[in-house]
DNA sequence: GACCCCGTGTAACTAAAGTCACATACTCTC
DNA sequence: GAGAGTATGTGACTTTAGTTACACGGGGTC
């Protein structure tokens, strides 16, 4: 690592500038650069994992992926976030149950366990990397909610919302997402553009009435 | 607290005995024994929370409860467990996404959001937690999982096979265990029985046929 | 331009889950 | 042992999701 990846590093993850700066030396220069292209894979159910990975630009999707083939996300990771399953993996001593991949060009520091467990004696990181994991758990408790009893139209209505105005996947990838198939996707899009609530392009999907989509989801 | 009961504590949870001494003595004269009668409610959506359980008997029953009255439950807390929700709040600063019950009778010492994160500077007593925190979420993963994918008869039979030869429980406790109504238990449960796989009685249920219940699960 | 790949549209059907309504039966209490 | 309250059994029906199979069309390649 050259001092502007480091620098890069300390922008997207500021609290490590309250780690012991000897300790941090150590652990960086044991620390690897680590790049993935969009679309490669990073990890897969029952691999046993290495290193913590600190996100310095990109996006990884993880996942589950099930006998048949579909998948459904469990979330992202983005610079200043942490992959809890990997973290998972690493103190709980478990190999992975979930996949990973990158969703686009990615770099990653990878720390090997031992300092990154260095690093969890400053109390300000410490409080940082739970609080990730806390946000996670939070999530991921959300999440079995919305599987369980949520409607797939209110569901996909969400994630819309979430997105912004212009969303570009195509019906596949939001199956995907949301754990279902694309032609149940295809269906609702297309009862969502019927009403005018969307316009529909390829692998394109603009909101045009946001309010009515909150309607859906507030049912 | 006194003496006999911090002996249990100790039993419960060995790592404590590697926490600095004075630390811990301060901690846990801030700390409170806190007791919940079976079936009695702890804490529910949106509360906040204020302190960190060390479950000393009992099981806690953590779970999302549906608009519509439908329940589903998360995972159970017993001693030498951590509430991750409790501690996903205190440390994340967010209040609780779901609700808390307790099983059975329940014995815990509460012990103050600061003190805690005291104890966590030591390394061992942080790897513990750590390693608490990792096995929940590897299990909340998995029970997306299984929520998004599975059907009804195989989560129901994972679920008395795990629960081992003998279950006392209500096909509506059954129920909110899976997120399902009551109907579908019954139902199910009559298609076991028709098939000799088990015998039903009131609030019983009494596994004949293990090895047939495993080929559903493996389908 | 012919071809192919991929994303999308769609209809008919099956399967799974949930809803409704009510019957039956056990248990505990008075 | 009558009655209340809870647990279970069950059939008919609706809704939601998933499956199968195929048609259409744009965009890029050779």
């Amino acid at each position: 690592m050259d001092e502007k990846q480091k620098e890069r590093l300390f922008k997207i993850y500021p609290v490590l500038s309250e780690v012991d700066r000897d300790l941090l030396t150590g652990a960086l220069s044991n620390s690897m650069l680590v790049t993935f292209k969009a679309g490669a894979p990073i990890f897969d159910e029952l691999q046993s994992c290495r290193a913590f990975p600190f996100m310095i630009s990109g996006k990884i999707r993880v996942y589950k992926r099930a006998v048949n083939g579909r998948e459904l996300s469990l979330y992202n990771v983005t610079p200043g976030d942490a992959c809890v399953v990997t973290a998972g993996c690493l103190l709980g001593d478990a190999p992975y149950n979930a996949s990973g991949m990158a969703k686009t060009d990615s770099v990653m520091v990878m720390m090997a366990s031992h300092d990154f467990e260095d690093l969890l004696g400053s109390r300000v990181f410490r409080q940082y990397i739970f609080s990730l994991f806390s946000k996670r758990i939070l999530e991921l408790m959300q999440l079995v909610e919305e599987v369980a009893f949520q409607k797939l139209d209110r569901r996909l209505a969400a994630w819309l919302l979430q997105r912004g105005r212009y969303a570009n996947v195509s019906h596949q990838e939001l199956a995907d997402e949301l754990g279902t198939v694309r032609e149940m996707i295809t269906r609702l899009l297309k009862s969502f553009s019927d009403t005018g609530l969307i316009a529909l392009g390829r692998e394109r999907i603009e909101i045009l009435d946001g309010p009515a989509l909150k309607r859906i989801i507030e049912d």
